[in-house]
RNA sequence: GCCGCGUUCGUCUAGGGGUCUAGGACGCCGCCCUUUCACGGCGGUAGCACGGGUUCAAAUCCCGUACGCGGUACCA
């Protein structure tokens, strides 16, 4: 049988970087099985629905190139993808599961459940629940004469489908990622399959769709874990096989606790998906490093391409612990992979941002020249952008801990220096004339190399650090250089 | 509270009875390179949660404790 996995969100807000990471290992065992990758939305949560949400998703999952085999966007055999578009489906499933015992019809209001919380809560129950033993007590199709119940559905009263948990059994099912897990029933509720909107809960709505859409594997995240033995009682109920279950372990906020939208936000860790791509990353980067949380080959190596990825990706290979999210070595990944594309694939995405910023791009070749000298020195494209603007525009403030290097004598030896780039030509004005003119420079009024240079740097670029400097002069052109040099030291004087 | 899952450097991880004096990566620190800042190169710092077993031998197996996380909805 080939494998068919489905990443499954319920479009409730922006995909967040959980989500990706679960969508990743998703992607990956499909595509190291030669299997398919489905995208199911699960939005039978009308209350929480948002707009826009299902898009967010899909353009998500592009960037970082996973290719939907399967979904919304790319209807197949199986649909439909959109749960809410399956919802007769599910009332029929959950009428052959209150036909075959394995579920009943409960009519009790919302107080009259709360009601009941309430009074276990006092007689010294901490955590009351509809279960095997509550229900007996309560409005529903077990404890209720047939006839009653009968006119009730015929009435059109409100009611949920509920499931009927056995008593006392023990449901144990083997995990890929954590071995044989092993849950009492007696400490399971009798879930609600059916609500009284007609929409199925995640968990009737789940098993029915994984099981008719042909799903082999169900990976997901850690937070499943406690309702999968009810999802095993189902697919029992229903006489089907059900898929391998994998639960991968939860990505982690540094100061505890799963990482959510509030704590990532306080953090400075950029939650959804598409604060990454308004953000500038790199999408191999966020891959990357999003696979490692949480998995690794099992050799030293860090760095590997979508493509490498899924062929060395295996589920028993996954962590079980909970993974801390880093973000530092986020950047890193960045920066590597950032120093791995060429100028030529860097320049238009570099042309593209500056322009945004507002900023004259003098040219293919001069911008070119940009890239390859800040090339080495950023860690994500726009720093193209914020790290070299001096090559865009005259500095409009000089950097106050660069100035801290502006001493008594700068003044006269940027002075010195100018005057004698200044006797350059045009065609003189490169790199290494302006190398040899510093040097004449600091041998003629004695003083250190770093003495005039810095200066020089400060005057030109508004920075106390940056790309080589005579490079840098050379790129921007005598008239411009010898223009800023006016302007710093009617500034810094 | 109850149920479940987990726990190796600060972080991500390798390891699955002897090869572990516990390996790699990020971070941090130092040195080298260097006109600055970076890049790069070299080196360093730091960990098997705790307590009992089992065994000739335990980071590795078992039990317990602690701690962490998840679940405990007509949310997913």
């Amino acid at each position: 049988m080939s494998v068919r996995v489905r990443f499954a969100p319920s479009p409730t807000g922006f995909l967040h970087i959980g989500g990706l990471r679960t969508a990743l290992y998703n992607y990956l065992f499909a595509r190291h099985n030669s299997g398919t990758f489905v995208l199911r939305i699960e939005d039978t949560d009308q209350a929480r629905y948002v707009e826009g949400a299902e898009e967010d998703i899909i353009k998500s999952l592009e960037w970082a190139g996973m290719t939907i085999d399967e979904g919304p966007n790319k209807p197949a055999d199986f649909g439909p993808y959109r749960q809410s578009e399956r919802k007769p489906m599910y009332a029929e499933y959950a009428k052959q599961l209150v036909d075959g015992g394995h579920a009943y019809y409960a009519f009790d209001t919302t107080e009259e459940i709360e009601e009941m919380r309430e009074r276990l809560k006092a007689s010294g129950n901490p955590s009351p629940s509809y279960d095997s033993i509550t229900r007996q007590s309560m409005k529903n199709s077990l404890t209720l004469p047939q006839d009653e119940v009968d006119k009730k559905l015929a009435n059109g009263d409100e009611y949920v489908v509920r499931l009927k948990i056995p008593r006392r059994e023990t449901v144990k099912f083997e995990d890929l990622v954590r071995g044989v897990v092993s849950f009492e029933t007696a400490g399971l509720d009798d879930q609600v399959l059916m609500k009284s909107d007609g929409m199925p809960t995640y968990h009737l709505a789940n098993v029915v769709d994984d099981h008719t859409m042909g799903i082999t594997h169900v990976i997901r995240g850690e937070e499943w874990l406690s309702s999968a033995p009810k999802h095993m009682l189902l697919y029992k109920a229903f006489g089907w096989e059900p898929p391998t279950m994998a639960h991968l372990p939860l990505i982690m906020s540094p100061t505890g606790g799963k990482l959510s939208k509030r704590k990532a936000e306080t953090e400075g860790i950029p939650v959804n998906t598409k604060d990454y791509i308004s953000g500038n990353y790199e999408p191999e980067a966020l891959v990357n490093f999003l696979s490692y949380l949480g998995w690794s080959p099992g050799d030293d190596s860090e760095i590997h391409s979508l493509e490498e990825l899924c062929e060395l990706f295996t589920l028993d290979r996954v962590s079980k612990g909970g993974a801390v999210f880093n973000h530092k070595k986020l950047m890193w990944y960045n920066e590597h992979y950032i120093r791995e594309t060429s100028v030529a694939d860097l320049l238009p995405r570099v042309k593209k941002l500056a322009e945004a910023a507002g900023f004259e791009t003098k040219g293919e070749e001069y911008l070119t020249t940009v890239v390859e000298l800040l090339h080495e020195r950023v860690s994500k494209i726009d720093e193209f952008i914020s790290m070299g603007s001096f090559f865009f525009e005259t500095p409009k403030e000089y950097d106050e801990s660069a100035l801290k290097k502006w001493k008594d004598d700068s003044s006269g030896l940027v002075k010195a220096y100018q005057s004698k780039i200044n006797v350059l030509s045009d065609t003189e004005f490169i790199a290494s004339a302006l190398k040899s003119a510093l040097e004449a420079t600091v041998e003629e009024n004695e003083v250190g190399f770093g003495k005039v240079m810095m200066p020089v740097r400060i005057a030109t670029t508004g920075q106390g650090f940056g790309p080589d400097l005579f490079a840098s002069l050379e790129l921007l052109g005598k008239e411009e250089v010898l223009s800023r040099i006016d302007i710093a030291l009617d500034q810094l004087n």
